[in-house]
DNA sequence: CCTTGACTTCGAGCGCGCTCGAAGACCTAC
DNA sequence: GTAGGTCTTCGAGCGCGCTCGAAGTCAAGG
């Protein structure tokens, strides 16, 4: 079970970015003790592989600090602002619209109006995707119903 | 409005495939007179490209008859096929595997279980999928709606 | 001291699904 | 006859999002 994967139930899911202007976010982890992760416990908690982590760093979506080896330690906040990457990737959110988005929490208080408008106008064109796909889905399922060969006449 | 366009309501979608054992397929563009279209007719109405479909013909997905100058020829049969590529594509499900679908398809009879396994596989996928998407969905919904300043403590 | 192994940076490579451009054949209109 | 437009084939190129490998650094264990 990664931290990455979805809730089953439609129950208000937990905050999960440290961008809220609401004070300090929930912890995502059953927390015990500060979080102090590795690139390899990072991997493996959230499916997400060490390469694309350094990648996702690369081009800037994530800054991580590092120990005195200069190796990347990530807290709770890093591990938060991936796991809502996670949730704007598997949306198919265009890495671009990410890193823009993500620059201007970057940027600090101020700009709200604008990363709400970059989410909402990602939202609508998600809500447009879904229904396309149900309705594809539903082609799909008529197909398969008649290959049982039960064929009536289609009105 | 092109052929490809999925309808809004969850009507039961009309047959779109020739491939369905339940004799000829119903028409699927209001037809006047027999079709015969070219190339870039073809796109207009579908909305898929002329080079996507010579694409889509170098790779196998389809079949299209030439006239007297060598000139590609669609009739309804291969807008239809078309139409239900479409559909697939549009769930994302890999070219590989519309290959695969369609290799069936024209082995003819008697290998329809495999062609519903492959479907029925497929259809499993892009439910999981929507579920995830849906849920990826509700938490940019909620960080969408807590920009708005309210913040209540999250349970 | 030496090995082991996990980490670092950097740049190149890959798989997918198109997308494009070049060069040429053919029909139609003038 | 010739210009224009639409088609043909073929192979190369592209954008995206990773994915990988090489070469080097560092810390802990024996």
């Amino acid at each position: 079970m990664t931290v990455t994967e979805l809730p089953r139930a439609s129950a208000p899911p937990a905050p999960v970015d440290a961008a809220t202007p609401c004070g300090p976010p929930a912890p995502v982890l059953p927390q015990d003790g500060p979080l102090w992760l590795s690139i390899a416990e990072v991997a493996e908690q959230t499916g997400v592989s060490a390469h694309t982590l350094r990648y996702y760093e690369r081009i800037g979506l994530l800054e991580v600090p590092r120990d005195h080896a200069g190796r990347r330690r990530y807290t709770n906040v890093e591990l938060a602002r991936l796991v809502f990457i996670t949730r704007l990737r598997l949306t198919a959110m265009p890495i671009r619209d990410i890193q823009a988005y993500f620059r201007l929490v970057d940027e600090g208080p101020g700009n709200e109006s604008e990363r709400l408008a970059l989410l909402e106008r990602h939202r609508n064109q998600v809500k447009i995707r879904l229904t396309a796909l149900q309705a594809a889905l539903d082609v799909i399922d008529f197909k398969i119903a008649t290959y049982g060969g039960v064929c009536e006449p289609t009105p």
